[in-house]
DNA sequence: TCTGGGGTCCTAGGACCC
DNA sequence: TCTGGGGTCCTAGGACCC
C-alpha cells in the first residue's frame, strides 16, 4: 500500500505564447518579445526580457509601440493555431511521466499523484528536460498538497525568486515557515481583481492572513469559492478540476461565444448584420464540432468603452429558437433578429459578439414531429455537404463564406475584419507554411 | 488612428405553483 | 374581506479563471 501523501503537480509553460513564437524563430531566443491580442490590440504575452522592462500585461499596443521600436522589442500577432498545436504536443509529452493528467488551460496541466517528494522532484526534472529537448518549450513546476498551494509555489518561484524550474511546498515552508506571509492576497488563485481590495480593506493582506481568517464569515460575505480557497491554503484539498475524460476527449461546453473587436468602426446596420452573421457561423462551426444543438441565441454590439462619445450604444438581445437546432439559416436569422430595431444611427460600433446557449447533445434530442415539420433542411444540407467537401469557411450564409486577402481562413475581406500585421507561420499545421531550414 | 477573447460557477431575486 | 409559507425553476449579473 502506498502511504505517501497525495500531491498535486502543476506544470505550466513560461511565457507560453512568446516561447511558441521562438520555437520556429530561434534567433529571437534572447530578443524581448511580445505577443499581441486579436486585432493587434494589446499585449497578451511577454518574454522574460519584456517583463523585466516593466511592461505590464494587457497594455494597449499603440501605447508602447514607440518604446518597443526604441528598445528593440519584437511584436507578433497571436497565432492560436500554432499555439494549440504546440500545446497538444507538450501535453502529450508530459502525460508520459505522471498518471491522472488534467489539462487545465492551453499552457498548464495538473497531475494528481501519490508519491514521496523526492521521487516527484526527480521525475519532474526529467519531464522538464523532455519538454525542453523535444519542443524547445520551458516549463515550471509546483508541487504541493493542494491545487491552490501548487499554484502559489509555482507562481512564487517564477515571479519573486526569479528561478524557473521546480519548487515544492515542503521546500517553501522548510525555508521559511511563514512563507505564505510573503504572498500578497491578490496573487492567490481564486482571489481576483474585485475581491482583493475588499479583503485588504478587512485587513487580509497576505495569503497567510487569508488562510487564518474566518472561513464561515467570508463564505457568507463572498460566497463558497473563497471558503474553498481558504481550506486549500490550509492544505485541505477541496477544489476538483474537470475529470480526465473531459480533458482527454474534448469536453462539451455549455455555451459558445464568438466576439470580436472590429479593425475599423461600423456605422451601418447592414454591416453590423454582416458581422453578426459571420460570427454566428463561426460559433456554429464549434457547435457542430461538439455535436450540440442550441436553444437560444444572444447578440451584443457596442461602441468603445474607452472613448467619451455622444452616441454610446450597447445593444443586447436574445431570441429563443423554436426548437434546439444547428441550422445555419435559422441561427443566422435569429441572431439578426436579436438586434432588430436597436441600431443607433451615427454610433460607432467597435465590437460585436454572438453567444449560443441552452446547448444540448444532438444525440439526446428527440424532436416532436408537430413542431419540427416546418423546418426545411435543404439549404443547410447543401452547406454541410460543401463544407465536408471543400473545408471550413469556404461557403456560408451572407459574408460567412467569403475569403479576403488575409492568410487566415476566417478573414472575410470586409473592411472591419481582423487586423494581424505581425503574424507568424502556422508551421506545425500547414504544409504551405512549414519552416525552411538553410544548411 | 489604434485598448482581446472565451469560458465556468454561484447567488439573488422574480415567477410560478401548491 | 382577510392574504402564508415553502418549494422549484429560470435568468441576469457578478465573480473568477486562462
Amino acid at each position: 500500500m502506498n502511504t505517501s501523501p497525495r500531491q498535486i503537480i502543476l506544470a505550466d509553460a513560461d511565457s507560453f505564447f512568446a516561447s511558441c513564437e521562438r520555437v520556429f524563430h530561434p534567433q529571437l531566443a534572447h530578443t524581448p518579445l511580445v505577443v499581441l491580442s486579436n486585432n493587434d490590440g494589446c499585449v497578451v504575452a511577454r518574454s522574460a526580457e519584456v517583463k523585466k522592462m516593466g511592461i505590464p500585461e494587457g497594455i494597449a499596443w499603440f501605447k508602447i509601440r514607440e518604446q518597443a521600436q526604441r528598445d528593440g522589442i519584437v511584436a507578433r500577432s497571436s497565432n492560436y493555431e500554432l499555439y494549440a498545436s504546440l500545446s497538444s504536443r507538450m501535453m502529450n509529452v508530459m502525460s508520459t511521466f505522471f498518471p491522472h493528467q488534467t489539462v487545465y488551460s492551453i499552457d498548464e496541466c495538473f497531475f494528481d499523484v501519490q508519491a514521496d517528494t523526492v521521487t516527484l522532484v526527480e521525475t519532474s526534472t526529467r519531464m522538464r528536460e523532455a519538454v525542453w529537448q523535444g519542443l524547445d518549450l520551458p516549463i515550471s513546476i509546483g508541487i504541493a498538497p493542494t491545487h491552490t498551494l501548487a499554484k502559489v509555489v509555482s507562481h512564487w518561484s517564477k515571479h519573486y525568486r526569479g528561478v524557473r524550474g521546480i519548487m515544492t511546498w515542503d521546500e517553501a515552508v522548510s525555508t521559511d515557515s511563514h512563507f505564505l506571509a510573503h504572498v500578497p492576497v491578490g496573487d492567490v488563485w481564486g482571489v481576483g481583481r474585485r475581491l482583493a481590495p475588499k479583503l485588504m480593506a478587512m485587513g487580509i493582506l497576505t495569503a497567510q492572513d487569508l488562510r487564518d481568517s474566518d472561513a464561515v464569515l467570508l463564505r457568507k460575505k463572498f460566497g463558497v469559492h473563497i471558503q474553498q480557497t481558504i481550506f486549500e491554503l490550509r492544505g485541505i484539498s477541496c477544489i476538483r478540476i474537470d475529470d480526465e475524460d473531459n480533458a482527454l476527449h474534448g469536453r462539451r461546453t455549455t455555451q459558445i461565444m464568438c466576439s470580436r473587436m472590429f479593425s475599423h468602426p461600423i456605422y451601418s446596420a447592414s454591416e453590423l448584420r454582416q458581422a453578426v452573421s459571420v460570427y454566428t457561423q463561426k460559433a456554429l462551426h464549434r457547435l457542430t464540432a461538439q455535436e450540440s444543438l442550441c436553444s437560444y441565441v444572444s447578440v451584443f454590439c457596442s461602441t468603445s468603452r474607452f472613448k467619451e462619445q455622444e452616441l454610446a450604444s450597447h445593444i443586447h438581445g436574445t431570441v429563443a429558437l423554436n426548437e434546439p437546432t444547428n441550422d445555419p439559416l435559422a441561427l443566422t436569422q435569429a441572431a439578426c433578429r436579436c438586434i432588430d430595431g436597436q441600431f443607433t444611427v451615427g454610433a460607432a460600433y467597435v465590437r460585436a459578439g454572438v453567444i449560443l446557449h441552452g446547448l444540448i447533445d444532438e444525440a439526446d434530442y428527440q424532436p416532436l414531429d408537430v413542431f419540427s415539420a416546418h423546418t426545411d433542411t435543404a439549404l443547410s444540407d447543401v452547406l454541410e455537404t460543401a463544407r465536408q467537401r471543400f473545408g471550413d469557411f469556404r461557403i456560408g450564409v451572407g459574408y460567412g463564406g467569403i475569403r479576403g486577402q488575409g492568410r487566415m481562413d476566417q478573414d472575410t475581406g470586409a473592411h472591419w475584419s481582423m487586423k494581424r500585421e505581425h503574424l507568424s507561420a502556422r508551421a506545425t499545421t500547414r504544409w504551405s507554411e512549414m519552416a525552411t531550414v538553410h544548411a
